[in-house]
DNA sequence: CTGTTAGCGCGTTCAC
DNA sequence: GTGAACGCGCTAACAG
């Protein structure tokens, strides 16, 4: 059996279609008794309205595009169930683009979400991101867009992130007041704008202390995280404190320290979105970069720049994040 | 500037929109100069067909939803990730919905799915779902739905699972072989029909053998997961090996080792999805259950449903994995 | 209070 | 080869 219109209700009662319309949508102008018999022919017949219609009618589709590197482990799936709970609240849906680290593809899924009208974007840049042109089609369309955690220098669009460079000093200086005079940073990707200001705040807290020695690597996965950090180990043994940017590269020198059977005689603190650090053992310290309450928190700002009429300012939210 | 439609393009050119609308898409009754004049002023005014017009006229919205209990960290990510790159290359957005492991919420989203007439829908069920008259609507609708990995009996939608109770058994009979007598199975939520299986399959190993001594424990979660396997090595010592179901309850194992410094005395086997595990120190045995894959195979068979002009006989594929 | 009409943007008859 | 007209399902402006 096809699916039922207002045009089928309609027929039944042998009203107008209009009066069907008006009567679902509770409209002050339609006398009780008739709503009440639409209602009743509206579930006899099945009917649910036609969301496509809808969409052309307003020219709105109840759609957020979620623009991102891949799907991965760490961050972003708690972002995306933060992201999730909010949107769903307001009776939106989440579309999941992956863009791969690919900058094509990236400005790709843009064009996607604007072709088919979303009412808002949501994007981490990849590593390989170093404009924001590919975004003007947004502008353009109207769309609203605000970038989280990966993004670069910009004033187009606001911009939820954190504090990188602070939170990276803070777990350095960590490290240096645990008495470890050698360490030794695990970074991500180099091309990444979070990379080079944790990278910043890691050389920062450093440079204070004269007496350091200090080492950094970069590490674009798990693998390349154990690899580099092993050697490092290897060739200066006397490292006694590692600082990850990341859970990914966590990962990798968590395995490097098992391997070399140095788990117990290395401080490890990082970055970290805490949802498997505190099954590490020995007990980790680590700064808590929660995914969800980052997804909360850029659903929300979305949601405002959605709802404003005017133009609205961009805004760049730095969270705050809680040592653990 | 508002968007431009086939209305403007053809009002450039004095022609009328359907002359236009045709030219586009490559109609044999325009002629060729027609065709390029077009073209040109359609890509002058930067024109994009509307998409929500092209819904409402064809009913086709090349949208998949995807049900889920939540994003996690294992194996729901690389799923995504599979059916993500599939959907893509096929032109379909993929839409995620978090069940949050609540029957009602994962009606809500099948209906949500039927109402936005989604091309089709994905699902893993809940630990609460015991029954699938839920998706009824899914079938009036002649929406094609296939379940993978989280299912229950029934034979009217297509299902992609693996052969949960053969590599249970597998994994278990790994311990055996290598000289446990005396073993725990760390199982998942005990609802769960894949915990079920896997739990016949441990079962089935362990009865083979009448000298062995077995224990089974269920957590819904890394904590649970975590505390009960520390309760039961300290009331049973002479456990020496254990078997994982999910990468989830093996974190948990693993911190219980880790906290009783047993790590290198019991043997480890579990069913992973392989992303992590390899970093596991001591190298760890597992059967691969590669979400990726799995996503590929859900993705293509729905691809196929799709595609099928006549109602298409539900399969119920199990997908092979491999022993790492 | 309810009916009529028009239109969202596009594709598709059926004419000419 | 091109134009006119209609319809997808729904809502809004205008009547009465």
């Amino acid at each position: 059996m096809k699916r039922a219109t207002i045009k089928d209700i309609a027929k039944v009662l042998e009203v107008n279609t209009s009066t069907v319309s008006r009567a679902l949508n509770n409209h002050p102008d339609i006398s009780q008794p008739m709503k009440v018999k639409v209602q009743e022919v509206a579930k006899a017949l099945n009917y649910t309205p036609n969301l496509l219609a809808l969409n052309l009618k307003t020219n709105k589709t109840k759609t957020i595009g979620l623009i991102v590197s891949s799907v991965g482990k760490f961050f972003v799936p708690s972002f995306i169930n933060g992201v999730g709970s909010v949107l769903e609240s307001h009776g939106y849906k989440l579309v999941i683009l992956a863009s791969d680290e690919s900058f094509d593809k990236e400005a790709d899924h843009v064009r996607l979400c604007c072709n088919s009208q979303m009412d808002g974007i949501i994007l981490s840049l990849t590593n390989q991101t170093i404009g924001i042109d590919h975004l003007d089609l947004v502008i353009e369309n109207a769309i609203p867009l605000v970038i989280f955690d990966k993004t670069i220098k910009q004033n187009k669009f606001s911009s939820i992130t954190i504090n990188d460079a602070q939170y990276a000093e803070m777990c350095t200086e960590f490290l240096l007041n645990n008495n470890c005079t050698n360490i030794l940073g695990v970074f991500g990707n180099p091309n990444m704008t979070i990379t080079k200001e944790r990278l910043i705040g890691f050389n920062k807290a450093v440079e204070k202390n004269t007496s350091i020695n200090a080492h950094s690597i970069f590490a674009s996965d798990i693998e390349e995280a154990l690899q580099k950090t092993i050697i490092k180990l290897n060739e200066d043994a006397s490292i006694t404190g590692i600082y990850c940017m990341s859970d990914e590269v966590l990962t990798g020198a968590t395995a490097a320290l098992h391997q070399l059977n140095k788990l117990n005689d290395i401080k490890l603190v990082c970055i970290s979105d805490g949802v498997l650090t505190p099954y590490h053992v020995p007990a980790i310290n680590y700064v808590q970069h929660d995914g969800f309450a980052m997804g909360v928190a850029t659903a929300n700002q979305l949601i405002i720049e959605i709802n404003s009429k005017e133009k609205i300012t961009p805004i760049a939210l730095k969270m705050e994040c809680g040592w653990v």
